[in-house]
DNA sequence: TCTATAATTCCATTATCATCGAAATATTGA
DNA sequence: TCAATATTTCGATGATAATGGAATTATAGA
């Protein structure tokens, strides 16, 4: 993943509004979900929802279809996946640093909480 | 990790000097890296370099000691490995997503790229 | 104490982001 | 075609972030 692409997909989830839109999204699955259910279930009203969509498109954090008059939002796992990789290997890269997987790993220096 | 705090992590490396600085910082290892030479390395003047340094302090992402007269950062893995962990849940959480963990599982949908 | 170097704060300026009501643009079903 | 619902765009406003030079503070060594 490029730089870029990183910069766009952090920028895309370092905000409140958005960071609750994607986990929502994660929990609707592939289904996805219609921005007036994201507006009900998040609080948010349409056209800041709709603000944040399109940035979260443009970083490529989440795709859409029209589905009738609907248009239903998913989560792209894969744009997710390819900027967990990119810290991972920023975090890790060229040092000892822990693999993410779960809980074998997750203790380096002295950890505290 | 909390939410607040992934939303300060987050936003502390969606920006392009800080996000250089934070590679610089990790490549740098243990032993961290004078002020000075952060702002030479990545090209961006003191005044500035201060104030993103001080951003990504407020979000835990760097530490620092004063070692003489020089300020040497270093990278917080602990607060790295928080967000991708936070993420790593945020994204297969509840789904059958992909761990993380290098080639065997980067493949979930139609992977392009 | 004095000078040089390291780093931060201060300040003004500019740029970018977030918010949300109102209006505009679909789309469906009758 | 018309009314109802879904969503987006527009536009004005306020808030926050980024930039970098100049001044300030801190430290080391002579």
């Amino acid at each position: 993943m490029k730089t870029e692409s990183v910069l766009a997909a952090l920028a895309a989830l370092a905000q409140e509004s958005r960071l609750a839109v994607f986990r929502a999204l994660v929990q609707a699955g592939p289904e996805g979900m219609a921005a007036t259910k994201i507006s009900e279930q998040i609080g948010v009203p349409p056209s800041s929802l709709s603000f944040h969509l399109k940035e979260m498109t443009h970083a490529n954090l989440v795709t859409s279809r029209q589905s009738g008059r609907f248009v239903i939002y998913v989560a792209s796992y894969q744009t997710m996946n390819g900027l967990i990789q990119f810290l991972t290997e920023n975090c890790c890269g060229g040092n000892p640093c822990t693999p993410v997987c779960s809980t074998e790993c997750s203790t380096t220096e002295g950890v505290k909480s």
